[in-house]
DNA sequence: GGAGCAGTTGGTGCA
DNA sequence: CTGCACCAACTGCTC
């Protein structure tokens, strides 16, 4: 009979710093002289159906190399096994005699389905597991339950909340070197093929390295935890960070890229929010929602919230979310996705998107405005996916809550506040280099057309190479004449939403009033003038109030 | 229950 | 260059 094993389950949080799951296994193992053996399922059928662009499995893959080093230099080693999380478990519960198994607590409905299974298995195995929070500053639960029972849905309220809460649980540190005892033996797989638990390497993951761009943010918690170093060195720049008046378009980030770490864990967030603080405490220093460690919180308010709301990701079944009767226009969705709108602010994110895995936050608002109630109105869930795949920080639960924040949907309700495609990126980029970078095909444009080509006369579109309408393409929409009838049928989506959330309250049938997509048709086709249509709009609701 | 205010990050034009 | 009113007018929260 094989000795004991006590297995730490990796998912998120690809680190061995502030990993208590970890470390109760380790306390674990030791305490009862078993196995340890760290795990990662690599489960082939999600190279099939996940979206994932080559970047993000490319930071997966040097996560889990860097995981594996630092587990190797404290006398261990990461055991990646191929298969579904069921199947993997129902074998090694067979295999390795496991007594104990721990992981991170994950808030993803996806996750949380998983982890229900495999606790099943568990149970029926008579096998002790647990799991820690560590992925997130805050117990999301106890965050809800301190809020009566309901996430808070604003972040004023998630402020004022946490704000009344204990203090977070400190990091706990990494683990030093792990005794000689809890040194596993080959198992009979292993004995066959020593390779067998390697790190997939970028073949296995199906990504063709030929069609990679250069790495410009390596995956990792070396990586990441050198990048936060050297964050922490600039303390008057941490202190006087307000989100708002970083630029959405310079050529290097204006922010800290450590976005993706935090998204596989590789980067403690508490690590993060206290090594902050440390710096901040006593100094002068913006403050949330702006400062640093609002960006923290913002990243704590969607967790909480989307594991309190059903279809947290989609339009239909979501409460939270206004019912809009997006188009659907898979020529202008391509535009956008593939960075050919011929707004060249527009296209350059989405290209930089592409190229690079990371884009700015206020370019994520400028291109998730354009796709929907700005410009093209096509449904956020379009927009999320393809975020999905092509970021590097891609998160469940941020990047839905991102999409509904920008398409007015939830969270943001200033729906006439529009993001101008030109006027924008002119703010921090009035040469516009940052669009001669990712859209080159513009670089001789003279400044004055450079935001605008399709304004330049044909001799100027000549002499700088690039014809509007071949070379690059002319603009799909015209902003200044959508936005506004954008705005007019946005205005009618929420009065519609009003409508059928009161019809729910008094408990009547939402069939006798009209589908509010059909009502949306009609109207869209009727207004040119936002202002004579909102007067109309405010007469109706007002005699509608008289009657009552 | 209604008024008033605030809401991480809009654009434009004018003083 | 900065500050401000205006555009037309949203929701959620507080009092």
């Amino acid at each position: 009979m094989e000795k004991k094993t006590v297995i730490h389950w990796f998912r998120k949080g690809l680190r061995i710093h502030d990993n208590p799951a970890l470390l109760a296994a380790i306390e674990e193992a030791v305490k009862s002289s078993s196995a340890l053996r760290p795990i990662f399922i690599l489960d082939p059928l999600i190279l099939t159906w996940m979206r994932v662009g080559p970047n993000r499995w490319r930071f997966l893959q040097q996560s889990l190399d860097q995981l594996n080093e630092n587990l190797t230099k404290i006398g261990s080693k990461l055991y990646v096994i191929r298969g579904t999380p069921e199947n993997v478990f129902k074998r090694i519960f067979k295999d390795w005699n496991i007594s104990y198994i721990t992981y991170e607590y994950d808030t993803e409905p996806y996750a949380k389905r998983r982890d229900a299974l495999i606790e099943q298995l568990a149970h029926e195995a008579n096998i002790r597991i647990e799991s820690e929070i560590s992925h997130t500053i805050y117990n999301t639960q106890l965050v809800i339950k301190k809020n009566g029972g309901k996430a808070p849905l604003t972040m004023q309220k998630f402020l004022s909340v946490v704000d009344s809460m204990s203090k977070p649980p400190i990091p706990v540190p990494a683990p030093t070197k792990i005794p000689e005892i809890c040194k596993p033996t080959l198992d009979s797989f292993e004995k066959e093929n020593p390779h067998c638990y390697d790190c997939p390497t970028l073949l296995e993951l199906k990504v063709n390295e030929k069609n990679l761009n250069a790495c410009k943010f390596p995956g990792g918690e070396t990586e990441a935890l050198n990048r936060l170093n050297k964050i922490l060195l600039k303390k008057s720049w941490i202190c006087n960070f307000e989100k708002p008046n970083t630029s959405s378009n310079s050529l290097e980030p204006s922010t800290t890229v450590l976005s993706p770490y935090l998204k596989f864990g590789c980067l403690s967030s508490r690590l993060f929010y206290y090594e902050i603080n440390k710096i901040i405490s006593g100094q002068k220093h913006s403050k949330p929602p702006v400062s640093l460690i609002g960006q923290l919180m913002w990243r704590e308010f969607y967790y909480t919230v989307s594991s309190d709301t059903p279809n947290f990701d989609k339009m239909v079944g979501n409460p939270i979310c206004c019912q809009v009767p997006w188009d659907t226009n898979e020529k202008h969705l391509e535009a956008w996705t593939y960075g050919k709108t011929g707004y060249p602010f527009i296209d350059a994110i989405m290209r930089q998107l592409r190229q690079e895995g990371w884009i700015h936050h206020l370019a994520r608002h400028a291109v998730a405005c354009f796709l929907t109630r700005g410009d093209l109105w096509i449904s956020w869930e379009e927009g999320l996916k393809v975020f999905d795949e092509l970021l590097l920080d891609s998160d469940w639960a941020l990047n839905a809550g991102n999409w509904m924040w920008l398409s007015a949907s939830a969270f943001f309700h200033q729906f006439f506040r529009v993001y101008s495609p030109v006027a924008f990126g002119k703010k921090t980029d009035k040469f516009g280099d940052y669009i001669k970078k990712y859209v080159p095909e513009l670089n001789k444009y003279p400044v004055d057309y450079i935001y605008e080509p399709w304004k330049a006369p044909l001799s100027v579109q000549t002499k700088a190479g690039c014809l509007i309408g071949k070379d690059y393409p002319k603009r799909i929409v015209i902003h200044e004449d959508v936005y506004k009838v954008n705005i007019s049928k946005m205005s009618l989506a929420y009065k519609n939403n009003k409508t059928n959330d009161n019809n729910k309250q008094k408990g009547e049938s939402s069939k006798e009033s009209e589908p509010a997509a059909k009502k949306m048709k009609k109207v869209s086709k009727s207004t040119n003038t936002t202002k004579s249509d909102s007067k109309k709009s405010k007469q109706t609701s007002l005699t509608k109030f008289l009657k009552k």
